[in-house]
Parts: C-alpha cells; sequence; structure tokens
RNA sequence: GGGCCUGUAGCUCAGUUGGUUAGAGCGUCCGCCUGAUAAGCGGGAGGUCGAUGGUUCAAAUCCAUCCAGGCCCA
C-alpha cells in the first residue's frame, strides 16, 4: 500500500482540539446551513426553540436544555424529516431594564421618568443582545444546529403586532378587563419589584404583633380574636377568615368571651394573666357568615350597608402562629385578594376597600385628620394606642421576623399593595384548556395531571399588564372622555383610525435615522399615538402599562411569522409543534404561556395545540446535588468541559508559611477540578500573561471556595499580590478582580472532555427530567463509558485496517466482501446485535425517550469492544488478507460505520470525524458529505439471528464462570487445564453452543470442552415454581408447592418431566400437575469440585494438573517474562532478537519442545538455551514459581 | 405551610403489567493480559431497595403515614 486508506486514530485525543477542526470542516463546507435544508420537501417535524434572553450568560441548566432540543431534531431530520428549526430571542421584560437601571446607577420608575423614558428604552434595547457573543459561542461549541440568521425577535414590529392581533382577539371575545393585582411595592419609588428582586432583600427586623377583639355585631360582648403584624392594614379590614373543619374556642376573658382556634390557645394563654377558660367548642363552619363590628370605621361609616365585615372560610387559614381567626384586607396581600375576588363571584359590587395611596400615606378622603397623609408605617404606633383606647387591644408585643426591603433602597420596607392592572380571563376557561394538556404527551407522563395539571386546575386570571417601560405596549386605548374601548390589532389598524397617528415617531426618525423602525410600536413613541372618532366626544388614549414578557414568548408559535398580518402559510405549516423541550421550571413559563395563548385563540383547532410532545428537564444541580448557584461558586464553568480544565482564584495570603511551591485551595475546588489524592502538580498563571506559567503543587485545605493560598515566594514569582483575607471574597467577585489579584489554575494533565462528551454525559446519566449532578469528573466518567471506548475500537480498526491495507474502495476488498451468512459465527453476532440495538434505538427516540437510547448504545459498543474485538484479536494478528481476515475488517468496519450513523445525533463531532476518515477517505464521491446529511440506519433484518444472540449471552456467562472457577481455584488463566465441563441450565442450547466450543477452549484455556448431559455427580437441581405463571392457578399454595418441590429431589423430577413431559407432586395432601412452563430449574455445584454455577448452568474444571499441562503452562510464563522485557526495552512490534535462557532444569525442559512456538511469538531469530547472557546483551533475571530464569536479549 | 419530584451498593443510576438469587458502570480489593499498551480483561467484597404499617400466595414495585433532599409556589 503506498499510503494508508485511514488516518492512523490515536487512543487518547485532545477532544477540543479534534472538535475544532471538525467545526472548521463544517464552517468550510457549510454544513449546518445545508442540513438545515436538505431534507425540504419531505414530511415536516416541527420544532419550537423557546427563545432564552441574550442579557444573561448561559450556564450549565441551558447546555441541558440545548443538547435536548438539538438531539431529536438532528436524529427526526435523519430519518427523513424536514425540520427547521429557527431560533428565537426574548428581548423583553423586567431583567433588561433592571440591568439598565444598574448601568445607569439609577432605580425606580421616577428616576427612570427623571432620566427620559426614550433615552432609557434605546439603552434597553442595546442591552438586550450583551452577550449574544457567549450564546453563539455556547451553541456553536454544542453543535446545537439552529437557524440563527433568521431569528425571531420578540420587540421586531412584526412580533408585536402578532401579539397586538391576538390581545385584540380576546379583546374581541371579552376576555380581557381591568381590575387589581397586589404586588409588592415600592412606595417611595412608585415601583413593583420582582419577586427575585424581593427576595434579595429580606432581612431580620421588629415588628408589632398585635391581638385585636373584633366584637360579634349580634353579641358585642364575644369577639372574634384576631391577629396581625401589619396594624396599618386594620383600617382595611374587609372580612375575617377561618379554617371550615378546624375547632374554635369559646373562651371566658375577664368579663368577656374572645373566640380563637382551639389549637392556639395554648401560645395564647403565655401572652395573658387570665386563663382562658373553655366555655365552648365551635366548628369553624358555624361562625362563617356572622357580622362583626371592623376596628375601623372610615369604611363603614359612609358605607354601612356593604355585605363585609362577616366571617368567612378559607383553606389558606394557618394554626402554627396567630389565633386563627385571620384578617383580611385585601388591598395589601395576595390572598386577602383572591379571597374578595372568589366573594365577587357571587357579588360582584364588593369593592376594594383601601385606605391607602400609591405613595403608602393615608388617604385624606378616608382617613381621620390624625393619620391623613401619613406613611403608613409610621402610623403603627397610633393605630395601636387608639385601639387600646376603644378597649379592643387584646395583646400587643414585638416580634422579629423577616420583612423585604428595596434592593435599591434598603432603608425603605416594601408593603404589598393592590395596583390597577388587565386581567386576561382564564379562569372561565379551564376546561379547555385541560381537555388540550390531556392530549399533550408529556414526558415524564407526571406532569400532564402533576405539576402543570395541578397548575392549571388551580388558575387564577393571568395578570397581563406591567407598569413598566421595556416591553410589547398594552394595545388597549381608552376614550378619556367617555370610557370607551378599542384595541387595534396592527400599525395598520392605528393608519385607519388616525393617519397621522405615528407622525411624532416619523419627524423623530428623520431627525435621527439610527432611531430603528421598530421602536415605533415600543413606549414612549407609542404613548403619543391617539385618535377620536367621528361622531364620538374624547380622544382615545393609550394605557401606559406594557405586558407581561411571558404573554410574548407564549405567542411565539403565530408571532415568529408575524400572522396573521402575514405569514399565514408558515403559521400552518408550522402549527402545532411536533415537540418542545425547556426545564420544569417552565410549568409555570412558557408551557403554560403557550398553551393558554393557543387555547383561548385557535378553539377550533384540534387538540393538543401549540404542542404536541413535550420533554420535561429536570435541573442542573452540582457534585453534591445542590442547587448550583453563582454566589457560592459550587459549579463547574461549562468552559472546563468545553476547553480547558481551568479555574479562576483570588489570590490570599496563607498566614502560615506553607513549603516552597505548594498552594491550598478548598477541598470542594480541588476536587471539582477532579485532582486527586493528597496533592496535584498544576500550572498557575495571571490571565494577562498565560506564557509566564509556573508550576504549583497544590494541596487540598480546609478554607472558602475560589481562593489560593499562596507563600510570598510564588506571589512574587507569578506577580500577583494578596489583596483580601480569604473570607472577605465572594466566589462570584474572583472575575472582576484586577489582574494581579487572581491566578489561573489549570490542570495540564489531561485534556477537556469536550462538546461530545458534555452532550453524552446528559444524555447518558439518567432520564433528562430527573436532576442532574453535574461535575468534571461526571462527565468524564461518562465519556468513558461511551465515547472513548468507541473511540479505542475505531482506533483499534484504523491499525490493523493500516497493516493489512484494507480498503473497502478496493477492488480486492470489495469483490471478497461476503454476505453476513457466509462470515464466522461471531462476526454474525455482532452484526445481529447491531440490528437488534438499531432497531431499538430507533424506538426509543420516536419515544422520545433519549436515555434509553443510549443504554441500548452502550451495550453494543461494549460488547463490540469487550467481546467482539476481544474474540477476534487474533483473527487481525494473522498474516496476510485472506477471506476470513476480509470477513473481519469488514465486519467491524461496518459496525462502526453504523455506529456513526447512529450516534451522530448524540456526537456530532466524533461521528463526524469516523465518517470523513472511515467513509469519506476511501468514497469521496459516492458518500454524503457529512454525516450529518446521511439517512439513519435502518435495522438489516436480515441480520438478526436471536437464536445466536442467546447462545453468545450464555457463552459469554459460561466463559465468565469458568474464570470464576480459576480465580477460586488460583489457577491463572496462562496454565491450561485439561477439560471444562460444562452443564446447561437448558439442554436445548447444546446444539447451538457445539458451534462455540473453539471459542470457550480458547477464552478459558482449556484443551478440551465437554457438555455433561447427566452431570449428577457434579449438581445439583433445585426446581421451583414459575411464580407468574401459576399465580393465578396454585394461589395461596404457592409456598406449599415452593416448599414441597424444594424438598423433592430435582433430579428426580427431571426424569420425570422428560419422560411424561409433565412433573406431579403433592401439595397439601393434593396432587398438581406441573407442565414443563411451570417450573424452572436453577442448577448448583455439589461441593468438592472446582465449579461455579449460574443462570446459564455450572462450569466444572477438570484440575489435575499433566506434567505436559505443567510444562505447557511454565512454557508460557516463560513466553510472558520474554515478552514483558521486549516491552520494557521498549522493542519495535517488529523487531527481531536473539535470545539466550539460563535457568533451572524444569524451566528448561518446558521450552526445550516449544522452541519453534518461542521463537515464533517472540520473534526471536535465535534462542539458546542453558547459556548466559552474551556479551553486550541486555539482561534481566526473573522468578517464576520461585525458579530463577536468566534472559539476555540482543537485537538481531 | 402547600403542590410536585426524588430516596436502590462508597459514587452515578437501571429495575418492564407485583413473580421469589435486586442489576449496570465507576470506585475499591484481588487477579489476568501485554500485537488497542497513558489501553484491554476477569473476579471478589459491598444492598434489611429512606422508615414504619398495610394489601397480596408473592412488594424495590400497590396503598397509607412519617423522615430526608430537590424544585416550584406561599
Amino acid at each position: 500500500m503506498s499510503s494508508p486508506r485511514f488516518e492512523r486514530v490515536t487512543p487518547v485525543a485532545d477532544f477540543p482540539a479534534a472538535e475544532a477542526r471538525v467545526r472548521e470542516f463544517w464552517q468550510e463546507r457549510d454544513i449546518v446551513g445545508r442540513s438545515l435544508v436538505h431534507r425540504r420537501g419531505g414530511p415536516r417535524f416541527v420544532f419550537y426553540e423557546g427563545p432564552p434572553t441574550a442579557n444573561g450568560l448561559p450556564h450549565n441548566g441551558h447546555v441541558l436544555t440545548r443538547v435536548m432540543k438539538d438531539v431529536f431534531p438532528r436524529y427526526k431530520a435523519m430519518r427523513g424529516f424536514d425540520v427547521p428549526r429557527r431560533a428565537g430571542w426574548d428581548t423583553h421584560g423586567l431583567p433588561v431594564e433592571i440591568e439598565v437601571e444598574k448601568e445607569l446607577r439609577i432605580s425606580g420608575k421616577e428616576a427612570i421618568v427623571a432620566y427620559g423614558v426614550e433615552p432609557f428604552v434605546r439603552r434597553c434595547l442595546d442591552n438586550v443582545f450583551l452577550y449574544t457573543k457567549e450564546w453563539t459561542q455556547i451553541t456553536d461549541k454544542l453543535a446545537f444546529w439552529l437557524d440563527v440568521e433568521n431569528a425571531y425577535v420578540t420587540y421586531h414590529q412584526s412580533y408585536v403586532e402578532s401579539v397586538w392581533w391576538a390581545l385584540s382577539e380576546l379583546f374581541k371575545k371579552d376576555l380581557l378587563y381591568r381590575g387589581y393585582k397586589v404586588v409588592w411595592w415600592w412606595a417611595q419609588g412608585g415601583t413593583v419589584l420582582s419577586a427575585a428582586e424581593v427576595g434579595e432583600g429580606y432581612r431580620t427586623v421588629d415588628a408589632p404583633s398585635v391581638f385585636v377583639r373584633f366584637p360579634l355585631r349580634d353579641d358585642p360582648q364575644t369577639s372574634l380574636l384576631v391577629w396581625t403584624t401589619t396594624p396599618w392594614t386594620l383600617p382595611s379590614n374587609s372580612l375575617v377568615a377561618v379554617k371550615a373543619d378546624v375547632d374554635y374556642a369559646v373562651v371566658i376573658d375577664g368579663d368577656r368571651r374572645l373566640i380563637v382556634a382551639e389549637a392556639l390557645l395554648p401560645s395564647l394563654r403565655e401572652k395573658t394573666s387570665g386563663d382562658l377558660t373553655i366555655e365552648k367548642i365551635l366548628h369553624g363552619e358555624e361562625l362563617v357568615g356572622r357580622h362583626y363590628v371592623p376596628p375601623f370605621d372610615w369604611f363603614e361609616r359612609d358605607q354601612p350597608t356593604l355585605d363585609f365585615w362577616r366571617v368567612v372560610s378559607a383553606d389558606f387559614v394557618e394554626l402554627d402562629a396567630g389565633t386563627g381567626v385571620v384578617h383580611i384586607s385585601p388591598a395589601f396581600g395576595e390572598v386577602d385578594f383572591e379571597l374578595l375576588r372568589s366573594e365577587q363571584r357571587s357579588n360582584p359590587e364588593l369593592p376594594l376597600l383601601c385606605a391607602v395611596r400609591p405613595d403608602g400615606s393615608f388617604d385624606p378622603q378616608i382617613a381621620p385628620d390624625t393619620y391623613a397623609g401619613r406613611w403608613v408605617k409610621d402610623c403603627d404606633r397610633d393605630l395601636i394606642r387608639e385601639l387600646k383606647e376603644r378597649g379592643l387591644l387584646w395583646h400587643a408585643e414585638q416580634i422579629r421576623h423577616e420583612y423585604p426591603f428595596c434592593v435599591r433602597s434598603d432603608k425603605d420596607p416594601l408593603i404589598q399593595y393592590a395596583r390597577p392592572a388587565w386581567y386576561i380571563r382564564t379562569s372561565d376557561h379551564i376546561e379547555e384548556v385541560l381537555a388540550n394538556n390531556a392530549k399533550v404527551n408529556w414526558l415524564p407522563e407526571t406532569i400532564r395531571d402533576g405539576r402543570f395539571g395541578d397548575f392549571l386546575r388551580n388558575n387564577v386570571d393571568w395578570a397581563l399588564s406591567r407598569e413598566r417601560f421595556w416591553g410589547t405596549p398594552l394595545n388597549i386605548w381608552i376614550n378619556d372622555e367617555t370610557g370607551a374601548l378599542d384595541a387595534p390589532a396592527s400599525v395598520e389598524d392605528i393608519l385607519d383610525r388616525n393617519p397621522g397617528a405615528f407622525d411624532a415617531f416619523e419627524a423623530a426618525r428623520a431627525k435621527d435615522p439610527d432611531l430603528l423602525p421598530d421602536l415605533r410600536v415600543h413606549k414612549p413613541w407609542i404613548d403619543a399615538v391617539t385618535w377620536t372618532k367621528p361622531g364620538e366626544a374624547g380622544i382615545y388614549r393609550r394605557v401606559p402599562d406594557v405586558i407581561d414578557a411571558w404573554f410574548d414568548s407564549g405567542s411565539m408559535p403565530f408571532a415568529q411569522w408575524g400572522y396573521p398580518h402575514r405569514g399565514v402559510e408558515e403559521f400552518e405549516a408550522n402549527f402545532p409543534a411536533d415537540f418542545i423541550s425547556e426545564a420544569i421550571d417552565q410549568t409555570r413559563g412558557w408551557f403554560n404561556s403557550l398553551i393558554w395563548i393557543s387555547t383561548l385563540l385557535f378553539p377550533e383547532r384540534p387538540l393538543p395545540h401549540p404542542y404536541r410532545t413535550c420533554v420535561v428537564l429536570g435541573h442542573v444541580a452540582d457534585r453534591e446535588g445542590k442547587k448550583e448557584s453563582k454566589s457560592k461558586g459550587n459549579y463547574t464553568p461549562p468552559e472546563v468541559i468545553f476547553d480547558c480544565v481551568r479555574l479562576e482564584f483570588a489570590v490570599v495570603d496563607p498566614g502560615e508559611p506553607l513549603e516552597r511551591g505548594i498552594a491550598l485551595i478548598a477541598r470542594e475546588d480541588y476536587e471539582g477540578l477532579d485532582l486527586r489524592g493528597e496533592s496535584s502538580s498544576v500550572r498557575a498563571y495571571r490571565a494577562d500573561t498565560p506564557e509566564a506559567a509556573f508550576d504549583l503543587t497544590l494541596r487540598p485545605a480546609r478554607m472558602p471556595r475560589r481562593v489560593i493560598a499562596l507563600g510570598e515566594a510564588e506571589r512574587s514569582a507569578l506577580g500577583v499580590e494578596s489583596g483580601f483575607g480569604a473570607d472577605e471574597i465572594m466566589p462570584r467577585e474572583v472575575p472582576r478582580l484586577p489582574a494581579v489579584n487572581k491566578l489561573w489554575i489549570e490542570d495540564p494533565s489531561s485534556s477537556a472532555p469536550g462538546a461530545d462528551a458534555f452532550r453524552w454525559f446528559f444524555y447518558a446519566s439518567n432520564p433528562p427530567w430527573n436532576p442532574t449532578r453535574h461535575s468534571l469528573g461526571g462527565v468524564r466518567a461518562q465519556q468513558r463509558e461511551l465515547p472513548l471506548k468507541l473511540r479505542n475500537v475505531y482506533a483499534f480498526f484504523t491499525i490493523y485496517a493500516d497493516i493489512d491495507g484494507f480498503d473497502p474502495s478496493s477492488e480486492v476488498c470489495a469483490t471478497g466482501r461476503r454476505p453476513p451468512r457466509e462470515r464466522a459465527l461471531i462476526d454474525r453476532w455482532i452484526l445481529s446485535e447491531l440490528a437488534l440495538i438499531n432497531t431499538e434505538v430507533i424506538q426509543k427516540m420516536d419515544a422520545f425517550r433519549v436515555y434509553d437510547a443510549t443504554v441500548a448504545l452502550t451495550g453494543f459498543v461494549d460488547a463490540l469492544s469487550n467481546w467482539y474485538v476481544r474474540r477476534c484479536r487474533s483473527r487481525f494478528w494473522a498474516f496476510g488478507l485472506d477471506a476470513d481476515k476480509l470477513d473481519v475488517h469488514w465486519t467491524l468496519y461496518e459496525c462502526l460505520i453504523a455506529l456513526a450513523r447512529l450516534l451522530a445525533p448524540f456526537l456530532p463531532y466524533a461521528t463526524e470525524e469516523m465518517w470523513q476518515n472511515l467513509v469519506r477517505r476511501p468514497f469521496p464521491d459516492s458518500e454524503a458529505e457529512s454525516v450529518h446529511l446521511c439517512d439513519y440506519p435502518e435495522p438489516d433484518s436480515e441480520a438478526i439471528d436471536r437464536p445466536l444472540s442467546r447462545a453468545m449471552g450464555a457463552v459469554r456467562d459460561l466463559v465468565s464462570l469458568g474464570l470464576q472457577v480459576r480465580t477460586a481455584q488460583k489457577l491463572r488463566v496462562r496454565q491450561p487445564l485439561a477439560a471444562a465441563e460444562l452443564v446447561l441450565a437448558e439442554p436445548d442450547l447444546e446444539s447451538a453452543l457445539s458451534d462455540h466450543l473453539d471459542l470457550i477452549r480458547d477464552e478459558l484455556n482449556v484443551r478440551e470442552v465437554h457438555f455433561v448431559p447427566n452431570a449428577d455427580d457434579y449438581v445439583t437441581y433445585n426446581v421451583t415454581p414459575n411464580f407468574r405463571a401459576l399465580g393465578p392457578r396454585v394461589g395461596k399454595r404457592m409456598p406449599a408447592l415452593k416448599k414441597a418441590l424444594a424438598e423433592t429431589d430435582g433430579a428426580m423430577l427431571l426424569a420425570q418431566l422428560e419422560a411424561n413431559g409433565r412433573v406431579a407432586i403433592q401439595v397439601d395432601g393434593e396432587e398438581l400437575s406441573l407442565g414443563p412452563d411451570e417450573i424452572g430449574v436453577s442448577l448448583r455445584a455439589r461441593p468438592g469440585f472446582a465449579a461455579a454455577a449460574g443462570s446459564s448452568g455450572v462450569v466444572v474444571l477438570s484440575t489435575t494438573l499433566s506434567d505436559e499441562l505443567i510444562a505447557e503452562g511454565l512454557f508460557r510464563e516463560v513466553l510472558n517474562r520474554i515478552q514483558t522485557f521486549r516491552k520494557e526495552l521498549d522493542l519495535e512490534y517488529t523487531g527481531r532478537i536473539r535470545l539466550t535462557l539460563a535457568a533451572a532444569p524444569v524451566l528448561l525442559d518446558a521450552v526445550r519442545p516449544r522452541l519453534d512456538k518461542l521463537s515464533r511469538e517472540a520473534l526471536a531469530v535465535d534462542v539458546v538455551l542453558d547459556a548466559p547472557p552474551e556479551k553486550g546483551a541486555y539482561q534481566r533475571e526473573v522468578s517464576i514459581d520461585g525458579e530463577l530464569l536468566t534472559l539476555g536479549l540482543s537485537l538481531a
């Protein structure tokens, strides 16, 4: 052969570098772009990309979603489906605004207005794609192939207009209404805070804790005892809630009575001197409907007939604190507000009582002068005093609890406050959405009735509006005189009403050509759009709100096309989605917004829509199963997996002297870098001078994460300084430190696992809906399971194909390619296994069971490496290229190229490399240019041979038993034995197994293999009932039957079965007749033999060693020592040698008759026995069974 | 506090409609092989299947309660 047909593959690879080369190849040939279009015209498989926001950095959770979103479209495309994969960006919403506020160092609505809404919105726009580069990079590296060029973007005018259309449809259906929403409100800033912001602002503070009497209207001497920590909400009290199925006690309190939950009496008694004797017990429901006198009459005074100030029942009432009688002020609590709303269902006239103005002061229109205009929290003391004076205060104290403060102005406590808001009337349509949900193929299934179903059943109306700036403007205009509403569905609709509507915007654009046309449909310009209607007084002005960004993303099935204003055809062709996938938290997010919008907008479409299958993903956790968190630093950055095993550390002073060259880091970080033992050698360098690297010995220690303790000498050698104490620096601050205060620590001993490994880790670790513990060590472990093993087999193949000149495109090889049925048994076996797993993988992937597919694939690669290649090594070593050699090459080749295609959706890089090398090199013209442009393999049903599979399974099992016997008897495999006796559990396997005797002989190193039909000498038979088959018939008598069978001689039972085809046995004095399928037989080795039993049968080894066998064994020991010596000398595989052996006669006698073999195996041209090493020869003394052997070796 | 998910070997996880010897990989220990060699292979040890109670001839599997962890909400 002039040049090797295949490129030689090294078993250990630098995966990141190899993947970069493949990426380059894809780019050169535009494989990505071509793969996206090459199934055009085929049946459509619709995938929706849930748009990420690009103003945050991608993390490991995004890696998981992206690899899952990639594998199914790839698979479907290879199966012939046209799978458009359009990227999208979610660009609106609070996170963007907050980021901009941080940049501008302003906060709150007023500050934004002062800064100017227009420049603010323009900065939001700039911020939207802050991290696009990072997103593109991670998408690229993961080989998540999707159409990024044509990504849809939620702020684009056409997208916004689609959303408007949707809202306008809902408006027409009378599904939009105005109400209130209770939010965490920063009164001083006039701003709503997001849940995340509120969560950050919790502090422990002291608060008043007051117990107030609410006297019953018809029995003023008896009071409901109510507890609150926000006295300022008491004037707005509307109702009192109790739990219907709880016992309440009427207790004597001096000359009056109190009603409280019985369970809470003990804690209340501690607060008072009275003993609170129970007078009687009432069930909660008996209290429902009783009226009481509100603690303040601010509302009652003017509206005494309101249907308020009575007891209702509510499930949320709890008995762990307070009195079990809950004060309800709907304006200041979310559950309170929900309770009001459920009351409003029977009485829509019930108003929202609110004595507080948005700025947090009491409303002078409502509050008496003492309180009017004052900040509510400042009034608590006065309110309590007033209650005390009026005899309503039962007890007051201070408690310490967690309360949220504004994250931007931490002296301002937040309050819950009802703000006007627009709602979608979803709760009237729960039945429809549940019917839709019922048809969705959820993975895992429990989502449907569990988490998601529950969420839908408990639906409350969708609070749609947000009092913010950067979002899709709510397209509702209100007539400022008549209050009439109008909801145009597009810019065109607006122009119909007022052709000059956008004049102001156009003028602004004329002045500033950089002003993006898409901003036409955004604040503040859209706020300037007004119109009048002929014959109607007043001007239509837009409500100032924008909408919930979830409505944007939930509109993507149609809005990505601009439907229905445009893109009608595209929409119809891509609705609904066949497949979507996101993490579990999206049950409240995208899964929810998608299904609601679709259910409400398209009631006439066949269910389900807009998604048919949804694969729900678990979260990515750290090594310990804890949530990965930037602030804790307990995560493995994706770059460590993709590119380079390194982490950045803040440099700190060790406090005490360290040995030279030693550095300390936290054990968690040490293990996170997958470093083992008590110290490791690493490279350290500054980010700005990576070339000035320095070798350190790293030791794990008890210290905070992401800091490195480094002695003075090392610090100055590296040019770094310790700027902080170890406890002063948070992990997330490390990247922002100046270069002089931090160091990269890199493990130079091994490369990063790479993108394929990252992907495989998520597919193969566990089913995707379980939480996955992510770590470098974990990724490497999964990589060894399949990707590395596959690479080894692939490398093995290229080595021998090269040596033999095997070239699938050559005449010789092609004509010598025999059909599988003519090849060796083991070839037929592995090809049968291949066809079987091929079938299984298709079945699993069609069912979206990616984990199950990886299990099948892993099993096959293991069989290929651990059995096929191992058993066939001698065939590869044979000289020349005869028919059998061609068979073994062809078989392995066929397996490998099938694997390349089977695994292409999972491991796009490794399979591409294999494809290029194994297929494109020999067939540059006739085969697909990329494995990703191939069809998925179809199983070769002809190749499937189930009996052969079964037989080989038994062979592997029996060999394993034989090796077990050798281990137990301390008989090394090099020592040949005379015979192995096989006793089969299933005697019908004998004929099938007799085809594999050579293999068993070889593997067990025995001269002969015998089947022993009547093996009563070696084994006992244990007969058990076939429980599954007999269960219905035998029932309660089963234990007795089992006992009876166990106590009867097994050999006799078997003989009976053989003779009559049935077995008769007495059970409880009754005879039972059992057929062959109704019993199971297992074998046990009789004690006293070198035997082992398993499910396939029993293997007995003859342990008597003849002199000849001993000599053969010794010979193999000698040969082994020579080969080891060769290896130690690092000789060429083909290097010839001359040997001298000096040893005890017993060894020489073993070698003498086998000199030919010795010469052949050791490539020795000359062997002299009983001679000392020649002068100048390599020498080695070794010991075999205590006998000394002196080897002399020189090159021939 | 509520809803959902998860508890199986030291670690990561499988475990079919309940069927009687609960599996795999990694790790560990012992050993093998040395023409895939920074590779490969075999074997051993290791589990009262989170706990308790129940249903059943039979429970890791079904039911109930409890405990622990996670997620989403309060």
